[in-house]
DNA sequence: CATGAATGAGTGTTCATTCAT
DNA sequence: GATGAATGAACACTCATTCAT
């Protein structure tokens, strides 16, 4: 990210990040696959090192050994290879260690890994996650993109929640819904606090609190027999 | 802010926010410090209408009825005169209504209240709340230098926190600084969700949610006898 | 003189040196006297610091202590004030110390104190004379000008190498002219070299050196009995 | 050079001479190539008729009949390309006529041969000394590099002036380093005189006394037998 | 006369994007 | 397909000079 003591000039001249479309189809041969996987790599690199604005796409074909002009061959744009670094990303982040929450029935042990899991995940990809919040913050469509993402983790949530309050672990005394919404954002800002903004608590102390607090509000109590 | 299928080009030239210093004296007459007032009026609705990066130093000037040039014999550079817009609207922020949150001891009642507050405030505000997210997602310095405005913020609820706990009132499983960090976060995090991302809740059940968790999780209870 | 490393901007909108008139009448109070004085004074400080380029106006009036604008009501432009100060420093030069040449009737003796005359008004007025070569090199005009007031000082040799030749003393197989203006031209260029460009020598090696070099291209010799 | 009637503009924001290094490696096809070696014709242009500080780089592509922006693509500023102008021109000085100056072992003839050579190159060059002048007084870096070469100048000159008085052939009294820095200093001086400040005098009487007077103050004589 | 705010012409510089080779 | 040179729109910024008060 620019310290704001640089000096620089930013231009933007492209399309934006379009609602869907993933707008162009792959290259066929093995080499031009290989090219563009390694421009994404080498634009995600030069991304989370310069924030999206103060990346140029020349630092990123130079980070990825081509020509300026073959970048064009693989994207249309900043935005659009933004984009698929953020596919690329989103699929790492799911990836491998989905590893099926342990916890067995313990509501508050389930919450407390699901926590636990977030803040690693978070920490583990904070640059990425510093960016997309800076992008966020810039781009309209690529904020309301992120909006439409966030609501089907929201939703898991809250079903979650009407499952606790429907056996009665759970308080009813709140909305499921918003109840997630808001619970999911206070661990969310937590995490960005932590790993963007660099408050320095330990992931143990955060786990714990946030648990404790999202178990409260949810009123969580041992089953009824 | 724009669009992203706007074409725009972007320009930072200038010292970004340095941390602190007014770093140039007032204009002595009348005409200057009109000029000067004009000036922030116009970035004001420069920047909450373009955001920051495109906003144009031109479109400040002649929205502030100015040539070009006459911008630098106020300010240095767009950062500088962003942050001046930013002292004035915190002033007019804190101005009018503090009216001193009403409802008596009833904890639960001082919790909704603030939350109200803050809600409201965030609204009345939004345009430049949005801005102001945007310019912390892009440059450090000012970054940081919201954080450390954010502190004393949670300062001051985390010792109402821990008072409720002294007291007897809310639970002491929370450590307070922590509790009252994660809970304004949620607050914050739901306000920037409904007022910048356009979630549509009514304030309404917005401050009845937040509250309800917010006294959960605090597990407060009418004041022991 | 500025740094290579700095960043500046120079303007130039005026007339330029002209050939010759003072082009306004002096101010008639005591007072504007005062200030016009106090004006060039400010400006020579300001020359020899910054160089003739990078003055600027501003930095003049606020060294002379008065508004911008009143520059106007003494000079039209920094061009004319340049010149004044120059007449002025040229006024000063001379004034006090054109303490006759001692030496008596010693040719060499009255070169050597001429030659140390020169070096040590030349060092008196080192920023000075730098200031001047800046100028000169930058503007027609003025090196015209400068090269016209030379002229007098290379014929008052001119004069002298011609006597001395007459007299026998000197070698009559060179132009006296051309001697004067070569001769007078290696002196000047030494003490650029000593005092703008900052070759370390001492005054007095290069007193003995320029003027045993003199005497020599002369052949002088003791005065034929 | 400017006539200092006109009214100009005149910018500089870059990063000065640097003390040495290329700075920027060629362009690898030939048709960079082409363009790099046109524009430093056309920058030659550009500063020799309108000098270092009215020269605008949009001239400078103009003339060399590309656009503004390419410049960019073969230096970093005005001083950058200035300073490859001057490579060329130097390169270009040395190249062809470092005719083994002819005169055998006269020491006079050869003095005369050295003067004659310089002041034929001189005027060759004289746009460009002019320039060089002019941008050594502006430019400190600048004035320091210049200064640098002109030591290895003065040196051989020495050595030349050591073994003549070795040799019995020049005079004693006089300190070879000095005096050849003082009689070198002499003639270009006069050269400057004549070529940019427009001393009416022909190459031959100028050759003429400034031979006389060097070997004048050498004493140089025949060779003792 | 003094003040100091206002003016505005003028140019360097960036970099996404295009295109001839 | 790849290359890398060329393009050109876009803006910030300076400061001599003017002028209303």
């Amino acid at each position: 990210m620019s310290s704001s003591a640089e000096s620089t000039t930013r231009h933007r001249r492209s399309a934006g990040f379009s609602g869907e479309a993933p707008s162009r189809e792959l290259p066929t041969t093995p080499r031009g696959l290989r090219t563009r996987a390694n421009l994404i790599d080498a634009a995600r690199v030069v991304f989370e090192r310069d924030g999206f604005l103060d990346a140029r796409l020349v630092d990123i074909t130079t980070e990825a050994g081509i020509s300026a002009g073959s970048f064009y061959t693989y994207f249309d744009s900043k935005e659009e290879i933004f984009s698929a670094v953020q596919a690329e990303v989103e699929k790492e982040m799911l990836h491998p260690d989905v590893r099926a929450v342990t916890g067995g029935d313990d509501p508050v042990a389930l919450i407390r890994e699901a926590n636990r899991a977030y803040l690693e995940s978070y920490q583990r990809y904070a640059p990425f996650m510093r960016l997309m919040e800076q992008v966020a913050n810039i781009d309209d469509n690529f904020r309301d993109l992120r909006r439409k993402r966030g609501e089907a983790f929201v939703e898991r949530n809250a079903k979650s929640i009407k499952q606790l309050q429907d056996q009665g672990i759970a308080t009813k005394d709140v909305d499921p819904v918003l109840a997630s919404f808001f619970l999911s954002g206070m661990v969310a800002r937590a995490a960005y606090s932590r790993f963007v903004l660099g408050e320095d608590w330990t992931i143990e102390e955060m786990v714990d609190s946030l648990t404790q607090l999202w178990a409260n509000a949810l009123k969580i109590s041992a089953p009824s027999t």
